[in-house]
DNA sequence: CTCTTAATGGAACTATGGACCCGTTATGGA
DNA sequence: TCCATAACGGGTCCATAGTTCCATTAAGAG
């Protein structure tokens, strides 16, 4: 019986997968993560506690779990046409889920268990390959319009549109509006225009 | 009696204090902020476990008072007669210190505690206040001297340094050398002088 | 449809984090 | 130096997170 779950992973232990992460998530947003415990969990979602500590063990390791389910969960790229444009569009989609209640202390809580544990730390550097991967195509073709240096590296590029937003959230604060998201994308594109992402 | 220690605040209550904030230090930088209790850290110091309680009451608490004591240990900026040099002075300071193994799990535990309590956070947003008031005025001379356009923002330019470094360290992963600090200073300075830190 | 067994969940148990009581220590002002 | 009391800390109690055991349910193969 290694990972439960593996062997009939349909019907019930579906719907109780997804009743007890959808019960965590609701509790990381509300509550953070010094809050939660499996026990609450399991009574939110309805489910016996004993199959949330049989599946999960700990509430790091339902954290990964819930981060591999946010994984598959990812938005098609914008495409405006011009990198200025789609990195705008990164951004400002960044700063409108950091900015919301619900999703931002999600985030914030996901983080903070991410600190915790080596496993659930993965996950979450998987989640954001993810995401970096799906939107580095538009500044691969602003390279390839001539609009970057050759040897830009392009995955950087859309880690520098995040990288101030997330400093705010986590770390120093401050608002995280429009104007921010704007600022992040014009000052990455200026550091890339400048070659300051050249491997 | 509000707030214990702030009577008498010398000789065996400074004592407990240091006892107590250098535990909880050793605890977050080795097992991180989800293994931290107040009864481990009380045994860690050789500490009552009520003076532990009563003075601190929760972990969040314990750490906010943790970061006001870590933002009064504040080192004096870098001068190196240069923007650039100032810059990366500073980034390979933050790298540095990120990249140490019991300061950089420190940071992540104390940010992770910071995502559970509002007075945690805004302890955390007072050190980092700190810090960046101190190296803003290096980016005030540079402007001075016109190497950066009039209006920009020279703490929004110190907090871009740092903010790639923090995004790696608690997000997305990825090395933390001293190449990664001099790129972010660049990305910076180049930022900044294509004018996307005017106000 | 039937049967095997994977997976769930109720219930009882244990370990421990955190709260409280009250006696002890030692600070800091007179 | 002395004393009032701020602050500490040992001992005890309680709520509950996490574990274990076993009966019940239903997935999915044939």
């Amino acid at each position: 019986m290694e990972e439960p779950g593996s062997i009939r992973p349909g019907g019930r232990t579906a719907r109780v997968r997804a009743a007890v992460l959808r019960a965590a998530g609701d509790i990381l947003a509300e509550r953070g993560f010094a809050h939660l415990d499996l026990t609450d969990v399991a009574r939110r979602a309805e489910v016996g506690k004993t199959t949330v500590y049989r599946r999960w063990g700990t509430v790091t390791g339902l954290v990964a779990d819930l981060l591999t389910d946010m994984a598959d969960q990812s938005l098609p790229r914008a495409r405006t046409g011009s990198l200025e444009g789609d990195l705008r569009a990164n951004a400002r989609l960044v700063q409108r889920t950091l900015a919301d209640p619900r999703q931002g202390n999600l985030f914030r809580a996901v983080i903070a268990a991410a600190t915790c544990e080596p496993r659930t730390t993965e996950a979450l550097h998987r989640f954001y390959d993810t995401r970096v991967r799906e939107w580095a195509p538009c500044v691969e073709e602003a390279i390839d319009r001539g609009e970057l240096p050759a040897g830009t590296d392009a995955e950087e590029v859309v880690r520098a549109v995040s990288a101030p937003l997330y400093y705010r959230l986590l770390a120093a604060g401050g608002p995280l509006d429009e104007a921010t998201a704007d600022q992040a994308a014009n000052a990455a594109v200026a550091a890339a225009r400048a070659g300051a992402f050249v491997r």
